[in-house]
DNA sequence: AGTTTATGTCAGCCTTGTTGACTTTCCAAG
DNA sequence: CTTGGAAAGTCAACAAGGCTGACATAAACT
């Protein structure tokens, strides 16, 4: 606690980088600054249907890996059972999601977008694609590749393999 | 909606960046996971004290920028002032923040944290400093500045100025 | 067949966001 | 010196989306 703008010397032979309390608190509040950016458009479209985010992540979700379990989706998204199913429920009832009972074991329900549900997500996907091209384009390339790495090495470890392959279908 | 996976050619003469849907939505799913595990060592830190994100939050601001006022905390955490409110009531009366009324406008209130206050921030703020630190480390000296540019291209302008600067004190 | 496990549902509570209505205190302009 | 408006705070009601606990059903394993 007495040296608390040490410097650190990377051992990859590129540079030096100095991570002060100072540096450090900035990315702090870039993450938070940033989060708000991020969700900021898909909040918009999302109030307009009376969704929130959760139904947003779990859209986003499905659409990525069509047929999922509300299982796989559970430890995806991190949250209760039952809070998941709260928010399925109200997407099935709307008719943007089609839960249907599975064929190996039909404790199992696997998940998809119908059409309706897969226009949403058109709409909210394109939202925050253009705001992560705008800021990646402004950013230049050489940023993408360490915000992306950055960002890897900040999650959990259990999520980075939801991260990488793209979630499994029904296998 | 034809060429979904549409080239990207930067106009800095550095590098040819392929801005796939793909590729974006892997930015998306970075970000969403990423900031979970950036909130995850506070957020446990919290519940033993009974409190939440937004008490954090508040916490953070007011170490970063010690006698801001109400509205300009506000201003930062773009929530309601009932909102914001109701947590620093809290803060006040567990006696983690002193909150003086102004001398210049007396219907101002400064805050500041207490020891007590100060003790937990510095709790906090250690164990997520901790995590960002590891992360840069993991990716690299120049990870870090592309992360940060990112980041800033991704904030709502007017939140960049609460980025920059560090944040007015009492003037 | 009976127990255990996996999965999904229902009910109720808490935090933290929202809006709206209202009061008090104060500064500053007419 | 009065009045208009900004800053701060309060109360009430409500919504989203976390949580836990209790429970139902299907499948799997003795």
């Amino acid at each position: 606690m007495a040296d608390r703008n040490a410097a650190n010397l990377m051992g990859r032979g590129e540079s030096l980088l100095f991570l002060t309390d100072d540096q450090l608190r900035r990315g702090i509040e870039a993450m938070f600054f940033a989060y708000r950016g991020f969700t900021a458009d898909p909040d918009r479209i999302l109030q307009d249907y009376g969704y929130g985010r959760a139904h947003h992540r779990a859209i986003h979700f499905i659409n990525r890996a069509p047929g999922t379990t509300v299982n796989n989706l559970l430890s995806i998204l991190g949250v209760t059972k039952q809070s998941l199913n709260r928010v399925l429920r109200t997407l099935v009832e709307d008719g943007l999601v089609d839960s249907r009972v599975g064929t190996r074991d039909k404790r199992e329900r696997h998940l998809f977008l119908t059409p309706k549900g897969a226009a949403l997500e058109r709409d909210l996907s394109e939202a925050q694609r253009n705001r992560m091209r705008d800021a990646y384009r402004a950013a230049g390339p050489e940023a993408v590749a360490g915000f992306r790495a950055v960002l890897e090495q900040m999650m959990d470890p259990d999520m980075r393999r939801h991260y990488v392959d793209g979630g499994d279908g029904q296998r």
